[in-house]
DNA sequence: GAAAAACATGAATAGTGATTCATAATTCAT
DNA sequence: ATGAATTATGAATCACTATTCATGTTTTTC
């Protein structure tokens, strides 16, 4: 019966051992528990700095009780990279959805991306950090996002409703700009409002410099 | 013209226990073998996983000849990171030393920096995990660019030279952008030519995206 | 050309923290 | 109600690596 032979259930589960998935609703508060404590303590330790045991102090369960749902410290990480890119995406396509101007939807796509990350900066950091810690997540967390953009961009210059040019540059500087002015807040502590910070940004992505 | 005159000719010790300086020449070059082993190897692996191990045997020296030079790894990484922001500093004021036209100076500015990025990339890569390894050298690095980008675009502005705005969020965004591209090519190993990479970028920040 | 200073070595130390595991408690299925 | 499955515990393990240090070598000084 509980032979590991191929799972494939429900969960398009993309990874290789995972740790074990809850079965219970007990298990399920758990490893969410144990996930927020994560998210929590990494984002704000580091993942060097944050050892298991101080996530399931944070959690409230025992050391041991994090590899029953987690493989590894690695893979908590992992999960919230993959996580955060999923409500990212999420929140930006809600708010740009019925858009039919691309200049508006790129400064609410600003203000969104800048709202969600003030709302959660630890999971901001994590992101950020995967760079170093799990490579592989990081790109295929940019990749993703820097090719929706790409495809908006080729689709709206094609369409006459912004000037041509090189979408694939021009999706990496725009994601730039917002992941910086998301750095300006959450790591260098500016309180400018975020209203005031996208206006400012957006009239320099829609106008440029020059008087 | 190195009229710059930026540092003072050998600082004593900036930091509190330094390792200590080396008084003959063969110290100097064996200090400098291992900064140059640590650039390419923590560059390469990573803070957490490049070991003092490794550094010397890529400096070609014994395990016990690093602490003669620094007083711990978080030293050599912070001396790394101290020494990225003299040399890009350095490099792109030369390169936009006497430009009068701002707009021009943003163009030759992006390109000195993706140009120095690129031929040290290990070096790049330090500077964006300073961010969780050393928190403070990374504020200090920003900063300081932060402030004198912000100076610059608020006496143009001034000057009538390019359209008025708020200097802090514009020098926020635009170094966003020069990152966001650099990160283009070291991390995700584009090969579009500099030239033609700085050339799409400076059209967007001159103008803008509206038709 | 000696003693001193500076430099170099690499094995030993020592602290850390991720992961395991034997055991126990709780919940589920019938 | 009861055996099976699931969940929880936390002390012990175990590998890893930064740092130290006693000793040896090279360079400088006079």
């Amino acid at each position: 019966m509980s032979e590991t032979g191929t799972p494939a259930k429900d969960q398009p589960d993309r990874d290789a051992q995972t740790g074990r998935e809850p079965k219970t609703a007990r298990g399920e508060a758990t490893r969410r528990a144990i996930l927020g404590a994560a998210e929590k303590v990494i984002g704000r330790q580091g993942f060097n700095e944050a050892s298991i045991g101080s996530i399931t102090r944070e959690a409230g369960v025992a050391q041991g009780t994090f590899y029953i749902y987690f493989s590894s410290k690695d893979e908590v990480f992992s999960e919230l990279v993959v996580e955060m890119g999923r409500m990212l995406r999420h929140v930006i396509s809600e708010a740009t959805g019925g858009m039919a101007d691309r200049l508006e939807a790129e400064r609410e796509g600003l203000r969104a991306f800048l709202t969600f990350v003030a709302s959660r900066p630890e999971l901001y950091r994590i992101v950020q950090e995967a760079q170093f810690v799990d490579p592989d997540a990081y790109r295929a967390y940019f990749r993703t996002f820097a090719e929706g953009y790409r495809q908006g961009l080729a689709e709206a210059a094609e369409a006459g409703a912004i000037r041509p040019g090189n979408a694939d540059v021009r999706a990496w500087a725009l994601m730039g700009i917002a992941r910086a002015l998301g750095e300006y807040s959450v790591v260098f502590g500016d309180t400018t409002p975020i209203d005031e910070v996208v206006d400012i940004a957006h009239d320099l992505i829609v106008d440029g410099l020059r008087k």
